[in-house]
RNA sequence: GGCGCGGUGGCAGAGUGGUUAUGCAGCGGACUGCAACUCCGUGUACGCCGGUUCGAUUCCGACCCGCGCCUCCA
């Protein structure tokens, strides 16, 4: 039984989807006008994991993910850049895709793009307004009227008055309520536009996401997720704009990931504080990046720095040490370490325990091999590529994982050649020159492994 | 100010009412030509103060500290 920590609650639950067998799940992704960051790897990551997990589990898993391509800092940004607002969003999409696929992100079941389901959009709100939920606003705006909708801040906790009496300066003067939002933006002389019931105009932020889970998903789903920021106001108006429409319950369960922290500060974009997944992944590998994500609980907060992405490396390569020279069993049937693995899962999906039990495995391999038994650390192994799997990790072939050209001084060809004479040395006993060599390769990033098979070597 | 989350060993990071997290780093031993890798062993811990309990890091209360949201942000 997988139990999930949900924000409306703000407690674990025993989940059980509403289609016995399958789960529909949304999350919010990016708004396409710069490059994604850590943060966003995070999300991605965690919602990665999750369905890897739901799946494993048997789950047929609908998992929907937005893309929001129409929005007032894209049109900002790409005339800033003096470019087409759709030349920008589709180079940031193939950007995202391509970040992704470093990181092992499988891709979602369906991928809306809010410019695509303008119709959707236009007729909820078109409800919204019959039900007395959203009104035209004098400046042809139309605003979703926060008082009429009794569960407003039932989500992030908050009171409508607390809101009120906190309510920043700015305030737009065709708003009823300070706290109302808009579902539609019109269009200013020039502007990007499409046709509506209310002039020509865009659609607000919140009201695609609402409009694309429900078209994809059915008035109400079963996860409904997305980064930590996303809570208050966006998931909250998601909420009340959607049952208003509907008259039904929007998500069962809401998940929110932990934010990554730079400094003790939040990364994020109005900070500046960031960095992006390219950058990153410039001085690291990128299983070194999703180890080090998934290597603590996707609720909490998780410090950025060069030391935790050091370690998180030497984590990993220690795993990928006992893979190292096998080849991993065919069928092995469950062991002890996939029930202790399935139960930190199941735990509101705590990977850090999981992974905790992915190196008991990596012991008892090397325990196996220790004592020459070749077919038990065969087994072993394939128990921890099938783990590994369902973290997206422990996929690739020791060998690649440890070769893989970092931009080294030296090419494979350049270093086999080095570990030939260096052994040559050894046999005629010449210690000094086989050390020299060593230490050669030591300072050009590449460390040797000497066994009864022969050398082997890695880049460090 | 309102709402919410958290403070675990040198560091990262799980978890539990009484018994080993795990990883990195350290120390001792084995292996090795010497190392690396690996194996065996080993130390340091639960912010502070009360309460409940036979027993609390784990439950309750107060306090201190940190963080997040309350405006666009994943």
């Amino acid at each position: 039984m997988i139990r999930i920590y949900n924000t409306l609650s703000q407690q674990k639950e025993e989940f059980q989807p509403i289609e016995p067998g399958k789960v529909r799940m949304y999350v919010c992704g990016m708004t396409v006008y710069d490059y994604c960051h850590l943060g966003h790897a995070r999300v991605l990551v965690a919602f990665d994991v999750i369905t890897r997990y739901l799946r494993h589990c048997g789950y047929d898993v609908h998992y929907v993910r937005n893309i929001t391509d129409i929005d007032d800092k894209i049109l900002l940004r790409a005339e800033e850049n003096g470019e087409v607002y759709t030349d920008l969003t589709e180079r940031m999409i193939s950007a995202m895709h391509e970040d992704e696929g470093k990181l092992g992100v499988l891709p979602p079941t369906e991928e809306p793009r809010a410019t695509a389901h303008i119709d959707n959009i236009i007729a909820m709100i078109r409800t919204l307004i019959s039900k007395d939920h959203a009104y035209v606003a004098d400046n042809g705006d139309v605003y979703f009227a926060v008082d009429s909708f009794d569960g407003y801040g039932k989500l992030s906790k908050k009171k409508l008055d607390d809101l009120l009496a906190g309510a920043r300066v700015d305030v737009e003067q065709a708003k009823r309520s300070p706290a109302d939002f808009a579902l539609w933006k019109a269009a200013k002389a020039g502007e990007v536009s499409w046709n509506s019931p209310w002039g020509d105009g865009r659609p607000g932020w919140h009201i695609e996401c609402s409009a694309m889970s429900t078209c994809c998903l059915g008035d109400t789903f079963d996860i409904h997720g997305g980064g930590p920021d996303l809570m208050f106001p966006h998931h909250e108006n998601e909420i009340a704009q959607s049952e208003a429409a509907t008259g039904q319950e929007f998500a069962r369960t809401w998940m929110h990931a932990g934010a990554i922290r730079v400094n003790k500060e939040k990364m994020s974009k109005s900070l500046g504080n960031f960095f992006t997944i390219r950058e990153i992944l410039e001085s690291y590998p990128p299983e070194v990046v999703r180890y080090f994500l998934v290597s603590s609980h996707y609720r909490s907060q998780v410090d950025y720095s060069e030391d935790n992405l050091a370690e998180a490396g030497r984590s990993l390569t220690k795993l990928y040490h006992a893979l190292r020279g096998l080849v991993p069993a065919k069928d092995v049937a469950d062991t002890a370490h996939d029930r202790q693995f399935q139960a930190a899962m199941d735990d509101d999906f705590n990977t850090a325990g999981a992974i905790a039990v992915l190196h008991g495995v990596a012991a008892e391999i090397n325990q196996h091999r220790r004592q020459g038994d070749e077919q038990a650390a065969s087994d072993s192994a394939a128990v921890l590529v099938r783990l590994g799997k369902v973290l997206g990790l422990m996929q690739q072939d020791p060998e690649a994982f440890f070769q893989a050209d970092t931009g080294g001084e030296l090419t494979a060809e350049e270093i086999e050649a080095l570990i030939q004479a260096r052994a040559d040395a050894r046999k005629g006993r010449d210690f000094a020159e086989a050390d020299r060599i060593r230490d050669e390769l030591a300072s050009k990033g590449v460390i040797l492994d000497d066994s009864r098979e022969g050398t082997s070597w890695r880049r460090g």
